[in-house]
RNA sequence: GCCGGAUUAGCUCAGCUGGUAGAGCAGCGGUUUUGUAAACCGAAGGUCACGGGUUCGAGUCCUGUAUCCGGCACCA
């Protein structure tokens, strides 16, 4: 006998061999038809599944949120039934659920076509009419490889030979189609219903190694009823609008072009809001202890090949050789030119942690495939620093930058998606044993300053060390590696930076690479994403229009622009011969921050009729007042806190909270 | 780099099965002096990404190249 405890807390025995759907039928028989696999203690099971042991239960019917994962994963099955009824000879390989869907690889000679898709989601409709029984069968391991080579499907064969020993194998039949899976699944291919879409065609590459073969990967999408699919998909479209090329473009921000690949043209009003974000930065890096410097762009192949970046990142390195016949190359990174100013003179144990910071441009020959928007660029400026410090020191750097991070990111807006810890590569410097402490080090130094679980990634690390990374999130939910910070035994050894110990030895100091940021273009196509180009007015590139209403208005409107640009407000006029509405439909829709309107009334009074973003109503002040008031709501999130601190108690340290 | 798609006016897009290009907005010229999300009129604007081919004839079909987009790989 088992016992299971229903979700009102009751509990119930039942026989030996007893299945979710005896379970429900017992309750009742709408709730037998209605189930589609249950919960025991935490795990999803087959409905017509033998329990294999009493607890927590719960049945699932197709809207529990809950079954939402299997729905996509029978979807993909579905998919690929479809496939291989349409294109005998295609092999499957696996299928997964994934956010907001699923998708499928398979193994064939021609690739597929977007036309196919219309001609496959077709078919996975008629397969869902077929209400498909579903049904899972245990198999002997061997008789399973045999099978699988035997029908073909190669790559079934391979996975079912790669799984551990002490794993079962299991075959799903779907109607007279199978395939080796591990489930659960829904009872039959109804439940999987309509509400799904196929979206889009890739070449995945066959466990995701590009050495391997490619296969052709199918992307869809699935959910529990047509309303959520259609809501769905329009998220995705009103995502796309806040798209930061798109965006870029409208707002007159910044361009690409072919002869610059990878590179920015950034026009005035971009440029404003890199520097803007640039400035604060620089203040929040002055205040933490770093000291700004600037190295060379260009360097010696020599140097390169000394720190290992000519071996290892080669390929990636724009080079160029002289007339001379010197070997150049742009720099890649600036950690070089670092230790460089680290060696010149003596160091001591007194000098440490050093922290030395620069806005560095750098250039890689990223793979054309890797280009996108300003997220993935050739040329980008790191918001790049260099601690030397020693290694009982590494733990309170690492607080120290997290919680630099979270304050930055916390004054942008802009929410962490995730923080990943990239551990020892297969391929790398440095013996076991240093990077034990390496990883320990970070892990344990990250654990304490964020606030949110952190992922582990075996292999993912750089070839000198382990590194934390900061996920932000762009429209579409793509997620981009923004703040790092890297552990690195390896270079000071490799460029002999040393710094005198208490006891007069030498002794190498350990290096923090680390970027808030990451690059700062990148980190502004998010600001822009998750703005939607409504930027907070201390952002805004133009922060008030001062638009006139009448040609009378005109020599009053300079003066009031005049006036607020004295306050430190990045200000506009518009004098067009044009009807207020259309002034202030167009500077609506381009997202001005402020809208100053003056018409006869204004100019004879001294006032401005302020409208705010998003808001319809106006605010009637007097021009010093309107100055005064916007000056101080366009300071930047840092300056305005130490403008608070410094008239608050004098008790409270200037901008002790966020030194860090 | 690999797979699939796209590329037509400054921008957003139309152009059916081949018959030498069309709209809206913007820009330009004029009229209008306007009170909080689009005043009116007019003229202009294109080597249909680029190169080759098929055809009497190519924006449309074939082919090569480039860039961009969606993925994959890569991201030290």
């Amino acid at each position: 006998m088992i016992d299971l405890i229903f979700p009102d807390g009751s509990q119930r025995q039942y026989e030996d061999g007893a299945t979710g759907r005896s379970v429900a039928a017992s309750i009742a028989k709408s709730l037998e038809k209605r189930a589609v696999l249950i919960k025991l203690d935490g795990e999803l099971y087959d409905l017509d599944r033998a329990l294999p042991s009493g607890g927590v239960f719960e049945i699932l019917t197709r809207d529990a949120p809950e079954a939402l994962d299997t729905i996509r994963h029978d979807a993909s099955h579905v998919m690929a039934e479809a496939v291989q009824e349409l294109f005998p000879g295609t092999q499957v390989t696996i299928g997964p659920a994934i956010e907001d869907g699923f998708y499928y690889d398979f193994a064939r000679a021609t690739p597929f076509s977007l036309d196919d898709l219309a001609k496959i989601e077709q078919r996975m409709k008629e397969i869902v009419d077929r209400d498909e029984p579903i049904t899972r069968e245990v198999w002997n391991r061997e008789e399973a490889i045999a099978h699988f080579t035997e029908i073909g499907e190669a790559y079934k064969a391979e996975i079912i030979s790669d799984l551990p020993g002490t794993d079962e194998i299991t075959v799903y039949r779907q109607g007279q189609w199978k395939d080796l899976c591990r489930g659960p699944h829904l009872p039959s291919t109804k439940h999987v219903g309509k509400a799904f879409k196929l979206t889009k065609l890739a070449g995945a590459y066959w466990r995701g190694d590009h050495r391997n073969a490619q296969l052709q990967r199918i992307y869809g999408t699935a959910w529990a009823s047509e309303a959520d699919l259609e809501a769905y998909l329009t998220r995705i479209e009103e995502a796309e609008k806040r798209d930061h090329r798109k965006i870029g473009r409208a707002m007159d921000l910044f361009h690409l072009q072919e002869e610059a690949k990878g590179m920015i043209f950034w026009h005035p009003k971009g440029w404003t809001l890199f520097r803007t974000v640039q400035d604060y930065i620089r203040r929040r890096l002055d205040a933490g202890g770093y000291q700004e410097v600037k190295t060379p762009q260009i360097m010696d192949r020599g140097l390169w090949d000394r720190s290992g970046h000519w071996e290892k990142f080669g390929a990636n390195m724009f080079v160029c050789e002289t007339t001379e016949g010197e070997e150049l190359a742009v720099k890649p990174m600036n950690c070089p030119g670092h230790i460089q100013i680290f060696n010149v003179g003596q160091k001591s144990y007194r000098d440490l942690p050093l922290r030395l910071a620069e806005f560095g441009a750098c250039h890689r020959y990223e793979p054309s495939g890797a280009l996108h928007g300003i997220m993935r660029l050739r040329a980008f400026t790191q918001d790049d620093a260099h601690i030397f410090c020693r290694e009982d020191q590494i733990e309170e750097e690492t607080t120290r930058f997290v919680r630099l991070l979270n304050s930055v990111y916390s004054d942008f807006g802009v929410h962490l998606d995730s923080v990943k810890l990239a551990l020892r590569p297969d391929l790398r410097a440095g013996t076991d044993e240093v990077w034990d402490i390496a990883e320990d080090k970070l892990e344990r130094a990250a654990r304490q300053a964020v606030n949110i679980g952190i992922e582990r990634m075996p292999g993912e690390g750089a070839f000198y060390g382990p590194k934390l990374e900061f996920h932000l999130r762009d429209a579409i939910g793509r997620t981009w590696q923004c703040g790092t910070l890297q552990l690195d035994f390896v270079l000071p050894e490799r460029l002999d930076a040393e710094y005198t110990a208490e006891d007069g030895s030498k002794q190498r100091p350990v290096v923090l690479h680390r970027a808030v940021f990451g690059a700062v273009e990148r980190f502004l196509g998010i600001l822009i994403e998750n703005h939607a180009g409504a930027f907070p007015l201390w952002l805004a590139p133009t922060q008030v229009v001062v638009a006139t209403i009448t040609s009378d208005a005109d020599d009053y409107a300079l003066a009031v622009a005049q006036e607020l640009r004295a306050a430190g407000l990045r200000v506009e006029t518009d004098l067009r011969n044009e009807k207020i509405n259309y002034k202030i439909r167009e500077h609506s829709l381009a997202k001005a921050p402020v809208i100053a309107v003056v018409g006869r009334r204004e100019a004879e009074e001294g006032k401005v009729a302020l409208r705010r973003f998003g808001s319809d109503g106006q605010e009637i002040l007097s021009l010093a007042q309107a100055a005064k008031t916007l000056a101080l709501e366009a300071l930047a999130p840092d300056v305005a806190r130490s403008t608070a601190a410094a008239s608050a108690s004098p008790r409270e340290p200037v901008g002790a909270r966020e030194a860090g």
